[in-house]
DNA sequence: ATGTCGATTTGCT
DNA sequence: GCAAATCGACATA
């Protein structure tokens, strides 16, 4: 069995994968997974190198804190596998992956995403020519390139248009980088949580560090 | 109704 | 290195 040598054939995670009630976990296992999106008649795809645990309700950094129920945090109480997107500046789309069992908020942001397959449907969403410098590398990015817009948070990611899936990467312990979280400074005390989760010397990692 | 501010990226100094 | 871009969600009234 030299899965290498095989063409690379996606098996969509399991739902038992998205209620693991350890968010940090599911974080660094969604590591060497990949995203593809079928969005507008557009197949890309890539794997993911870099993510960051939202653990809910008691973290600071998380917009669910405090047990906060909004019409934009709602669909992170859902039953995990589920995807949570949102505006952030009012201009890039940031992708999260619903975990845990439903009316537990917690989720995985996509930070990094290294092209796989579909790059010239993502360079035609990003506009680019060609593959720049950390094209996929940053969660606005990496969203713009999928096609992925807060207009799809709540679909489920075991497709049609969003799909994560297995294709046998496997990420050693000791391959995964643990860092704090960027951004978060307004989180106090929860802003120095290692859970910002590399793939070690990953180009396509997120440029803050 | 109004004011503040972001789980970011880019371009200019 | 710093600030602008840009808009919806949220808090306050």
């Amino acid at each position: 069995m030299k899965e290498r040598n095989k063409p690379k054939k996606g098996r969509t995670l399991p739902a038992s994968f998205y209620l693991e009630s350890d968010v940090v976990l599911v974080a660094k296992r969604l590591l060497g997974k990949f995203l593809v999106t079928n969005i507008d008649g557009i197949r890309t795809g890539g794997m993911i190198v870099e993510t960051e645990a939202y653990a809910g309700v008691t973290d600071r950094a998380s917009h669910a804190f405090g047990n906060r129920r909004t019409k934009r945090t709602e669909v992170m109480y859902a039953k995990g596998g589920v995807a949570y997107v949102y505006l952030c500046y009012g201009m890039y789309a940031l992708t999260n992956v619903v975990t845990h069992s439903r009316d537990v908020p917690h989720a995985v942001l996509i930070r990094g995403l290294q092209p796989a397959e579909g790059i010239a449907g993502m360079l035609k969403r990003s506009g680019k020519s060609k593959i720049a410098p950390r094209f996929t590398a940053g969660p606005g990015l990496l969203s713009r390139a999928l096609g992925i817009l807060p207009s799809h948070s709540g679909l489920p990611l075991s497709g049609p248009k969003l799909v994560l899936e297995d294709r046998g990467v496997v990420v050693a312990e000791d391959e995964i980088v643990a860092s704090p979280r960027v951004g978060v400074d307004y989180a106090g005390e929860d802003a120095r949580l290692p859970w910002r989760f590399r793939i070690l010397g990953n180009y396509w990692t997120s440029p803050a560090s």
